[in-house]
Order: C-alpha cells, then structure tokens, then sequence
DNA sequence: GGTTGTCGGTGCGCTAACACACATATAGTG
DNA sequence: CACTATATGTGTGTTAGCGCACCGACAACC
C-alpha cells in the first residue's frame, strides 16, 4: 500500500485513505484529549463532531433508568465514535465514555456529513467500520448471554491491548464492573483467578498483561470472531 | 405523505420510498416464501439477494462452537435482511433463520449495489434501517446482561406481534429458547408465569396474545428504548 | 504525619438459571 | 385406532452471580 506513505496521525481507519483524500480531509481535523471518565456524548444528545481517536479508547454504554449500564461496544484507533452522525440518525439512545485517557481527532458534523456524501473512498471506510461496529455490538449480546464473568473480563482485556500500545491498562476493577455490567466483587473475583495463573498482575487501578496468550486461551471465541471480523472489513 | 400511494406490497422500508425510487426498483423485485425453521444464510456466507420481509421475521442467530446458540437481532416487514450487501463488508458472522413463515420480496445483490451507489432517498433509508437495528443489537446486549428471562420473553414476544398482523404466533417453547440462548424449561417456566397472569395463552406451538398492554407493563425498558429508536428513524 | 478517601478482598445468604431425568399430553400418521 | 413424534410440565440438585456488610491497605493531601 504506497499509498500509506501519508502520516495518518495514529488512526488506523484514516490511514487506510488513499493520500489525496486524506489530505482533503486533514485541515478539518483537530486534536483533542480526553480525561479518564469523561462524558463525549449522552444519551440522545446531538454531536457536533465525529471523533477519530488515536490513543484514547472510548465505551459505548447502555445507562439503565436504575443506574445500572452496561457497555455495548468499544472505539480505538481502529474507528471512529459517531456513526450516527453519517448513518442519518444524528442520535443514538446511549452514552460515549472515555475508558482510557488520550487523544483524538474530531471533525465537525458539517464536513463528515458533506465528505461521507462524495460516496469515495471515505464513505465506503465509515460503513465498513460500521459493519464492523455491529458485529462487535451483536457478539457482545451473545457473549453476555452465554459465558462467564471470567471469559468477559479477559475478552475486555484483550479488546482494550489491541487499542493501545501497552500492556498497563489505567482502570480500577469498579469500573471495569460499570462496563462488563457486573458487581465490582465479580470483576475482583475473576481478576483474581486470572492473576493467580500468572496472566495478568494489578494494584490500585493498574492492570498489567502479563500473558497475552494465556488470555487469548481463556477468552471465550467471542473475541476471536470480533477480531476476524475487524481484520478482513478494515485490511 | 401522498408519496405513498403506491403499493408497497407489504414492506414498510419500501414503502417509505418517493414514488419514482420504487417504480425504478419495482421490476427487480421479487416475490419469496419462507418456510418455518428455513436458513436464509449461513455464517460467512455469500448472499445472492437481499430480503424485504412482508409478512415473514426473520432472527439473526448466532451459533456457537458448541452448538448453543442466541438471537442478535429480528427483521420483519419493518426492514429487511441483508445489511452486508450494502455496508461493504458482503457476509456476516451469524445465521439468518426463519423464525416465522411468510413471504418477503428478494432484490439481485447487484441491482441492490448499484440503487445504493446512486446515494439518493434508498440509500438513505438503508442505512437508517442499518441504525435502528444497530440499536436493536446493542440492546439485546443489555437485556442479556441484566434482565430476567421473563422479561426478555416479553421482549421477544412484543418484538414479533410488532411484525405481524396477528396475535397468535406459531412458534415451539424450543424454539423460542434457542433464540433466546436460554434452556427450553426456562421458557416454560417464564411463559407458565404469563399465562397465570392472563397474559398470554399457548398450546403446543401456538402462542396467543391476550393482552398486550400487560406484556409492556411487564417488559423491561429495553422493547420501548428499541421501538422508538425504529419509530424515530423510519417515520 | 495523621486523616480521609479510594481500591481491593472476603464472607454470608439468596436467587435465577442451569443440567439432567422423567412424566404427561396432544397431534399427526399409518 | 393404535403408535409415535413432538410439546410441555415438573422435580432435584448444582452453580454463577447478586446484594450487603465490612475489613485492610495504600495513596494523596492538607
């Protein structure tokens, strides 16, 4: 791919832009950074920019009328958060959450809106990605339905590693608990199963992989299926 | 909307379109049945068509390793099935099974590409319906996580009168179950406690519908978040 | 350097849903 | 009409995860 010769400022899915239309797009990106727990977007709220994150990881949650949420999808810098924006909806009925501190690009609605209808390169990315998204979203309703705390916990995991470049995740078991929709003890418990079987260590809101493929043994094949599905839309 | 006195023949998506759209696809229209129980796709599989559901639901199933197996998400006459063929991304990883026989109205995957590539009032409704159900998926993730299996029942059974013209479903608590990616006795047990209530009423693989109001009085939030989200979008 | 808040660990009782086994009833078929 | 498939009911024991209560340990901050 020559044409990735362009600096793609740490999204995957910008990168993957032939050149030209990459460079159309840039003057309308921004930087943008993200604290740890910020609200991006709320349920039913109007956007006015798409983001494009490059370090930060980004949760779509589900928040119940009884403060319960549970997370539906997850946004790196393999995507994008605001598929709304170009699907037509404008809205959609949860909220974006910064799950791990970092960086973006956000581009206002307006400019998404009048690129994504060129009908190029760009759009046939955004709906790409979008397919991607929902096999994300539908994987995770089977997976909540059908296995353990402990098989979520890792698939967690590993969806997290593969949007950063680290192995120490910044996240306290009590969140993580909001995400997965599960009590904190449960994410205690099963945490703790994990470290004992050496795959990963943590103290005090500090999750460090310490054998990926070990998770990767643990991981129920929701993650996998995910995975594939991201790897064959987003080559 | 005087736009729609043409005849939508039973598909409300369709039905949607300005009258000169649908003249245009009309001629590729086809009229299908389906039987009880019929596969439409399998996992991975490469689709020739897409479905316009008139009176046949469609369930998107996925089926595990081990043979279990849980619903994703459900089409009917509000819809269609087949998302893969215009998103890019041509298969999907899960089975589409025929969870209530009827007819639906099939399209050519070409013909399907081109109308979609010309960007006008289809494409827009495609991928607006492609929003709703996205809703519809990350719900059902929710529901999985933290609701009872009555409530989802209820759910379920809403979901389906929605896409009917009728309050007697034909359909098995066996079947129901593995949709639901629950066990055949749970579906008993939550579906005895609704007759007990006079909700509904069933012998061997006929479901009545004996009051609906209840069924939404005893649904979790997750039906009504769902139906507004299809109302918003398709209105 | 003590106080306070955050984070994680643990124990107890409870319930929803599971797995398995088997009983019963009805519809359809030869 | 008898037979057999299929559909539903039920009982027993097990387990994963919940709710609640509380503890200890570390960290940050006056």
């Amino acid at each position: 791919m020559s044409q990735r010769l362009h600096e793609p400022d740490g999204n995957r899915l910008l990168a993957m832009l032939p050149r030209d239309e990459y460079e159309s797009l840039r003057p309308h990106l921004k930087h943008v950074s993200f604290a740890l727990g910020e609200v991006i977007y709320e349920s039913g709220g109007q956007q006015s920019y798409i983001y494009f994150p490059t370090t930060a990881i980004i949760s779509l949650l589900y928040m119940m009328e009884n403060g319960s949420s549970a997370e539906m999808g997850v946004a790196g810098n393999e995507g994008l958060v605001g598929v709304a924006l170009f699907m037509g909806g404008n809205t959609v009925p949860n909220r974006a959450v910064v799950q791990s501190a970092g960086d973006a690009l956000k581009m206002k609605t307006k400019v998404l809106q009048d690129e994504f209808a060129r009908g190029g390169m760009f759009q046939r990315l955004l709906l790409r990605y979008t397919q991607a998204l929902m096999t994300q979203m539908s994987q995770t309703a089977v997976c909540n339905r059908l296995h353990t705390v402990e098989q979520q916990l890792c698939r967690w995991l590993l969806l997290s590693r593969d949007r950063l470049n680290t192995d120490e995740l910044v996240m306290t078991q009590e969140l993580i608990a909001n995400m997965l929709g599960v009590r904190r003890e449960g994410v205690t418990h099963a945490a703790g199963r994990l470290q004992e079987n050496g795959l990963i260590s943590y103290v005090r809101g500090h999750i460090h992989i310490l054998d990926r493929r070990g998770l990767e043994t643990a991981v129920c094949e929701c993650y996998r299926v995910v995975k594939d599905e991201y790897d064959r839309l987003l080559a």
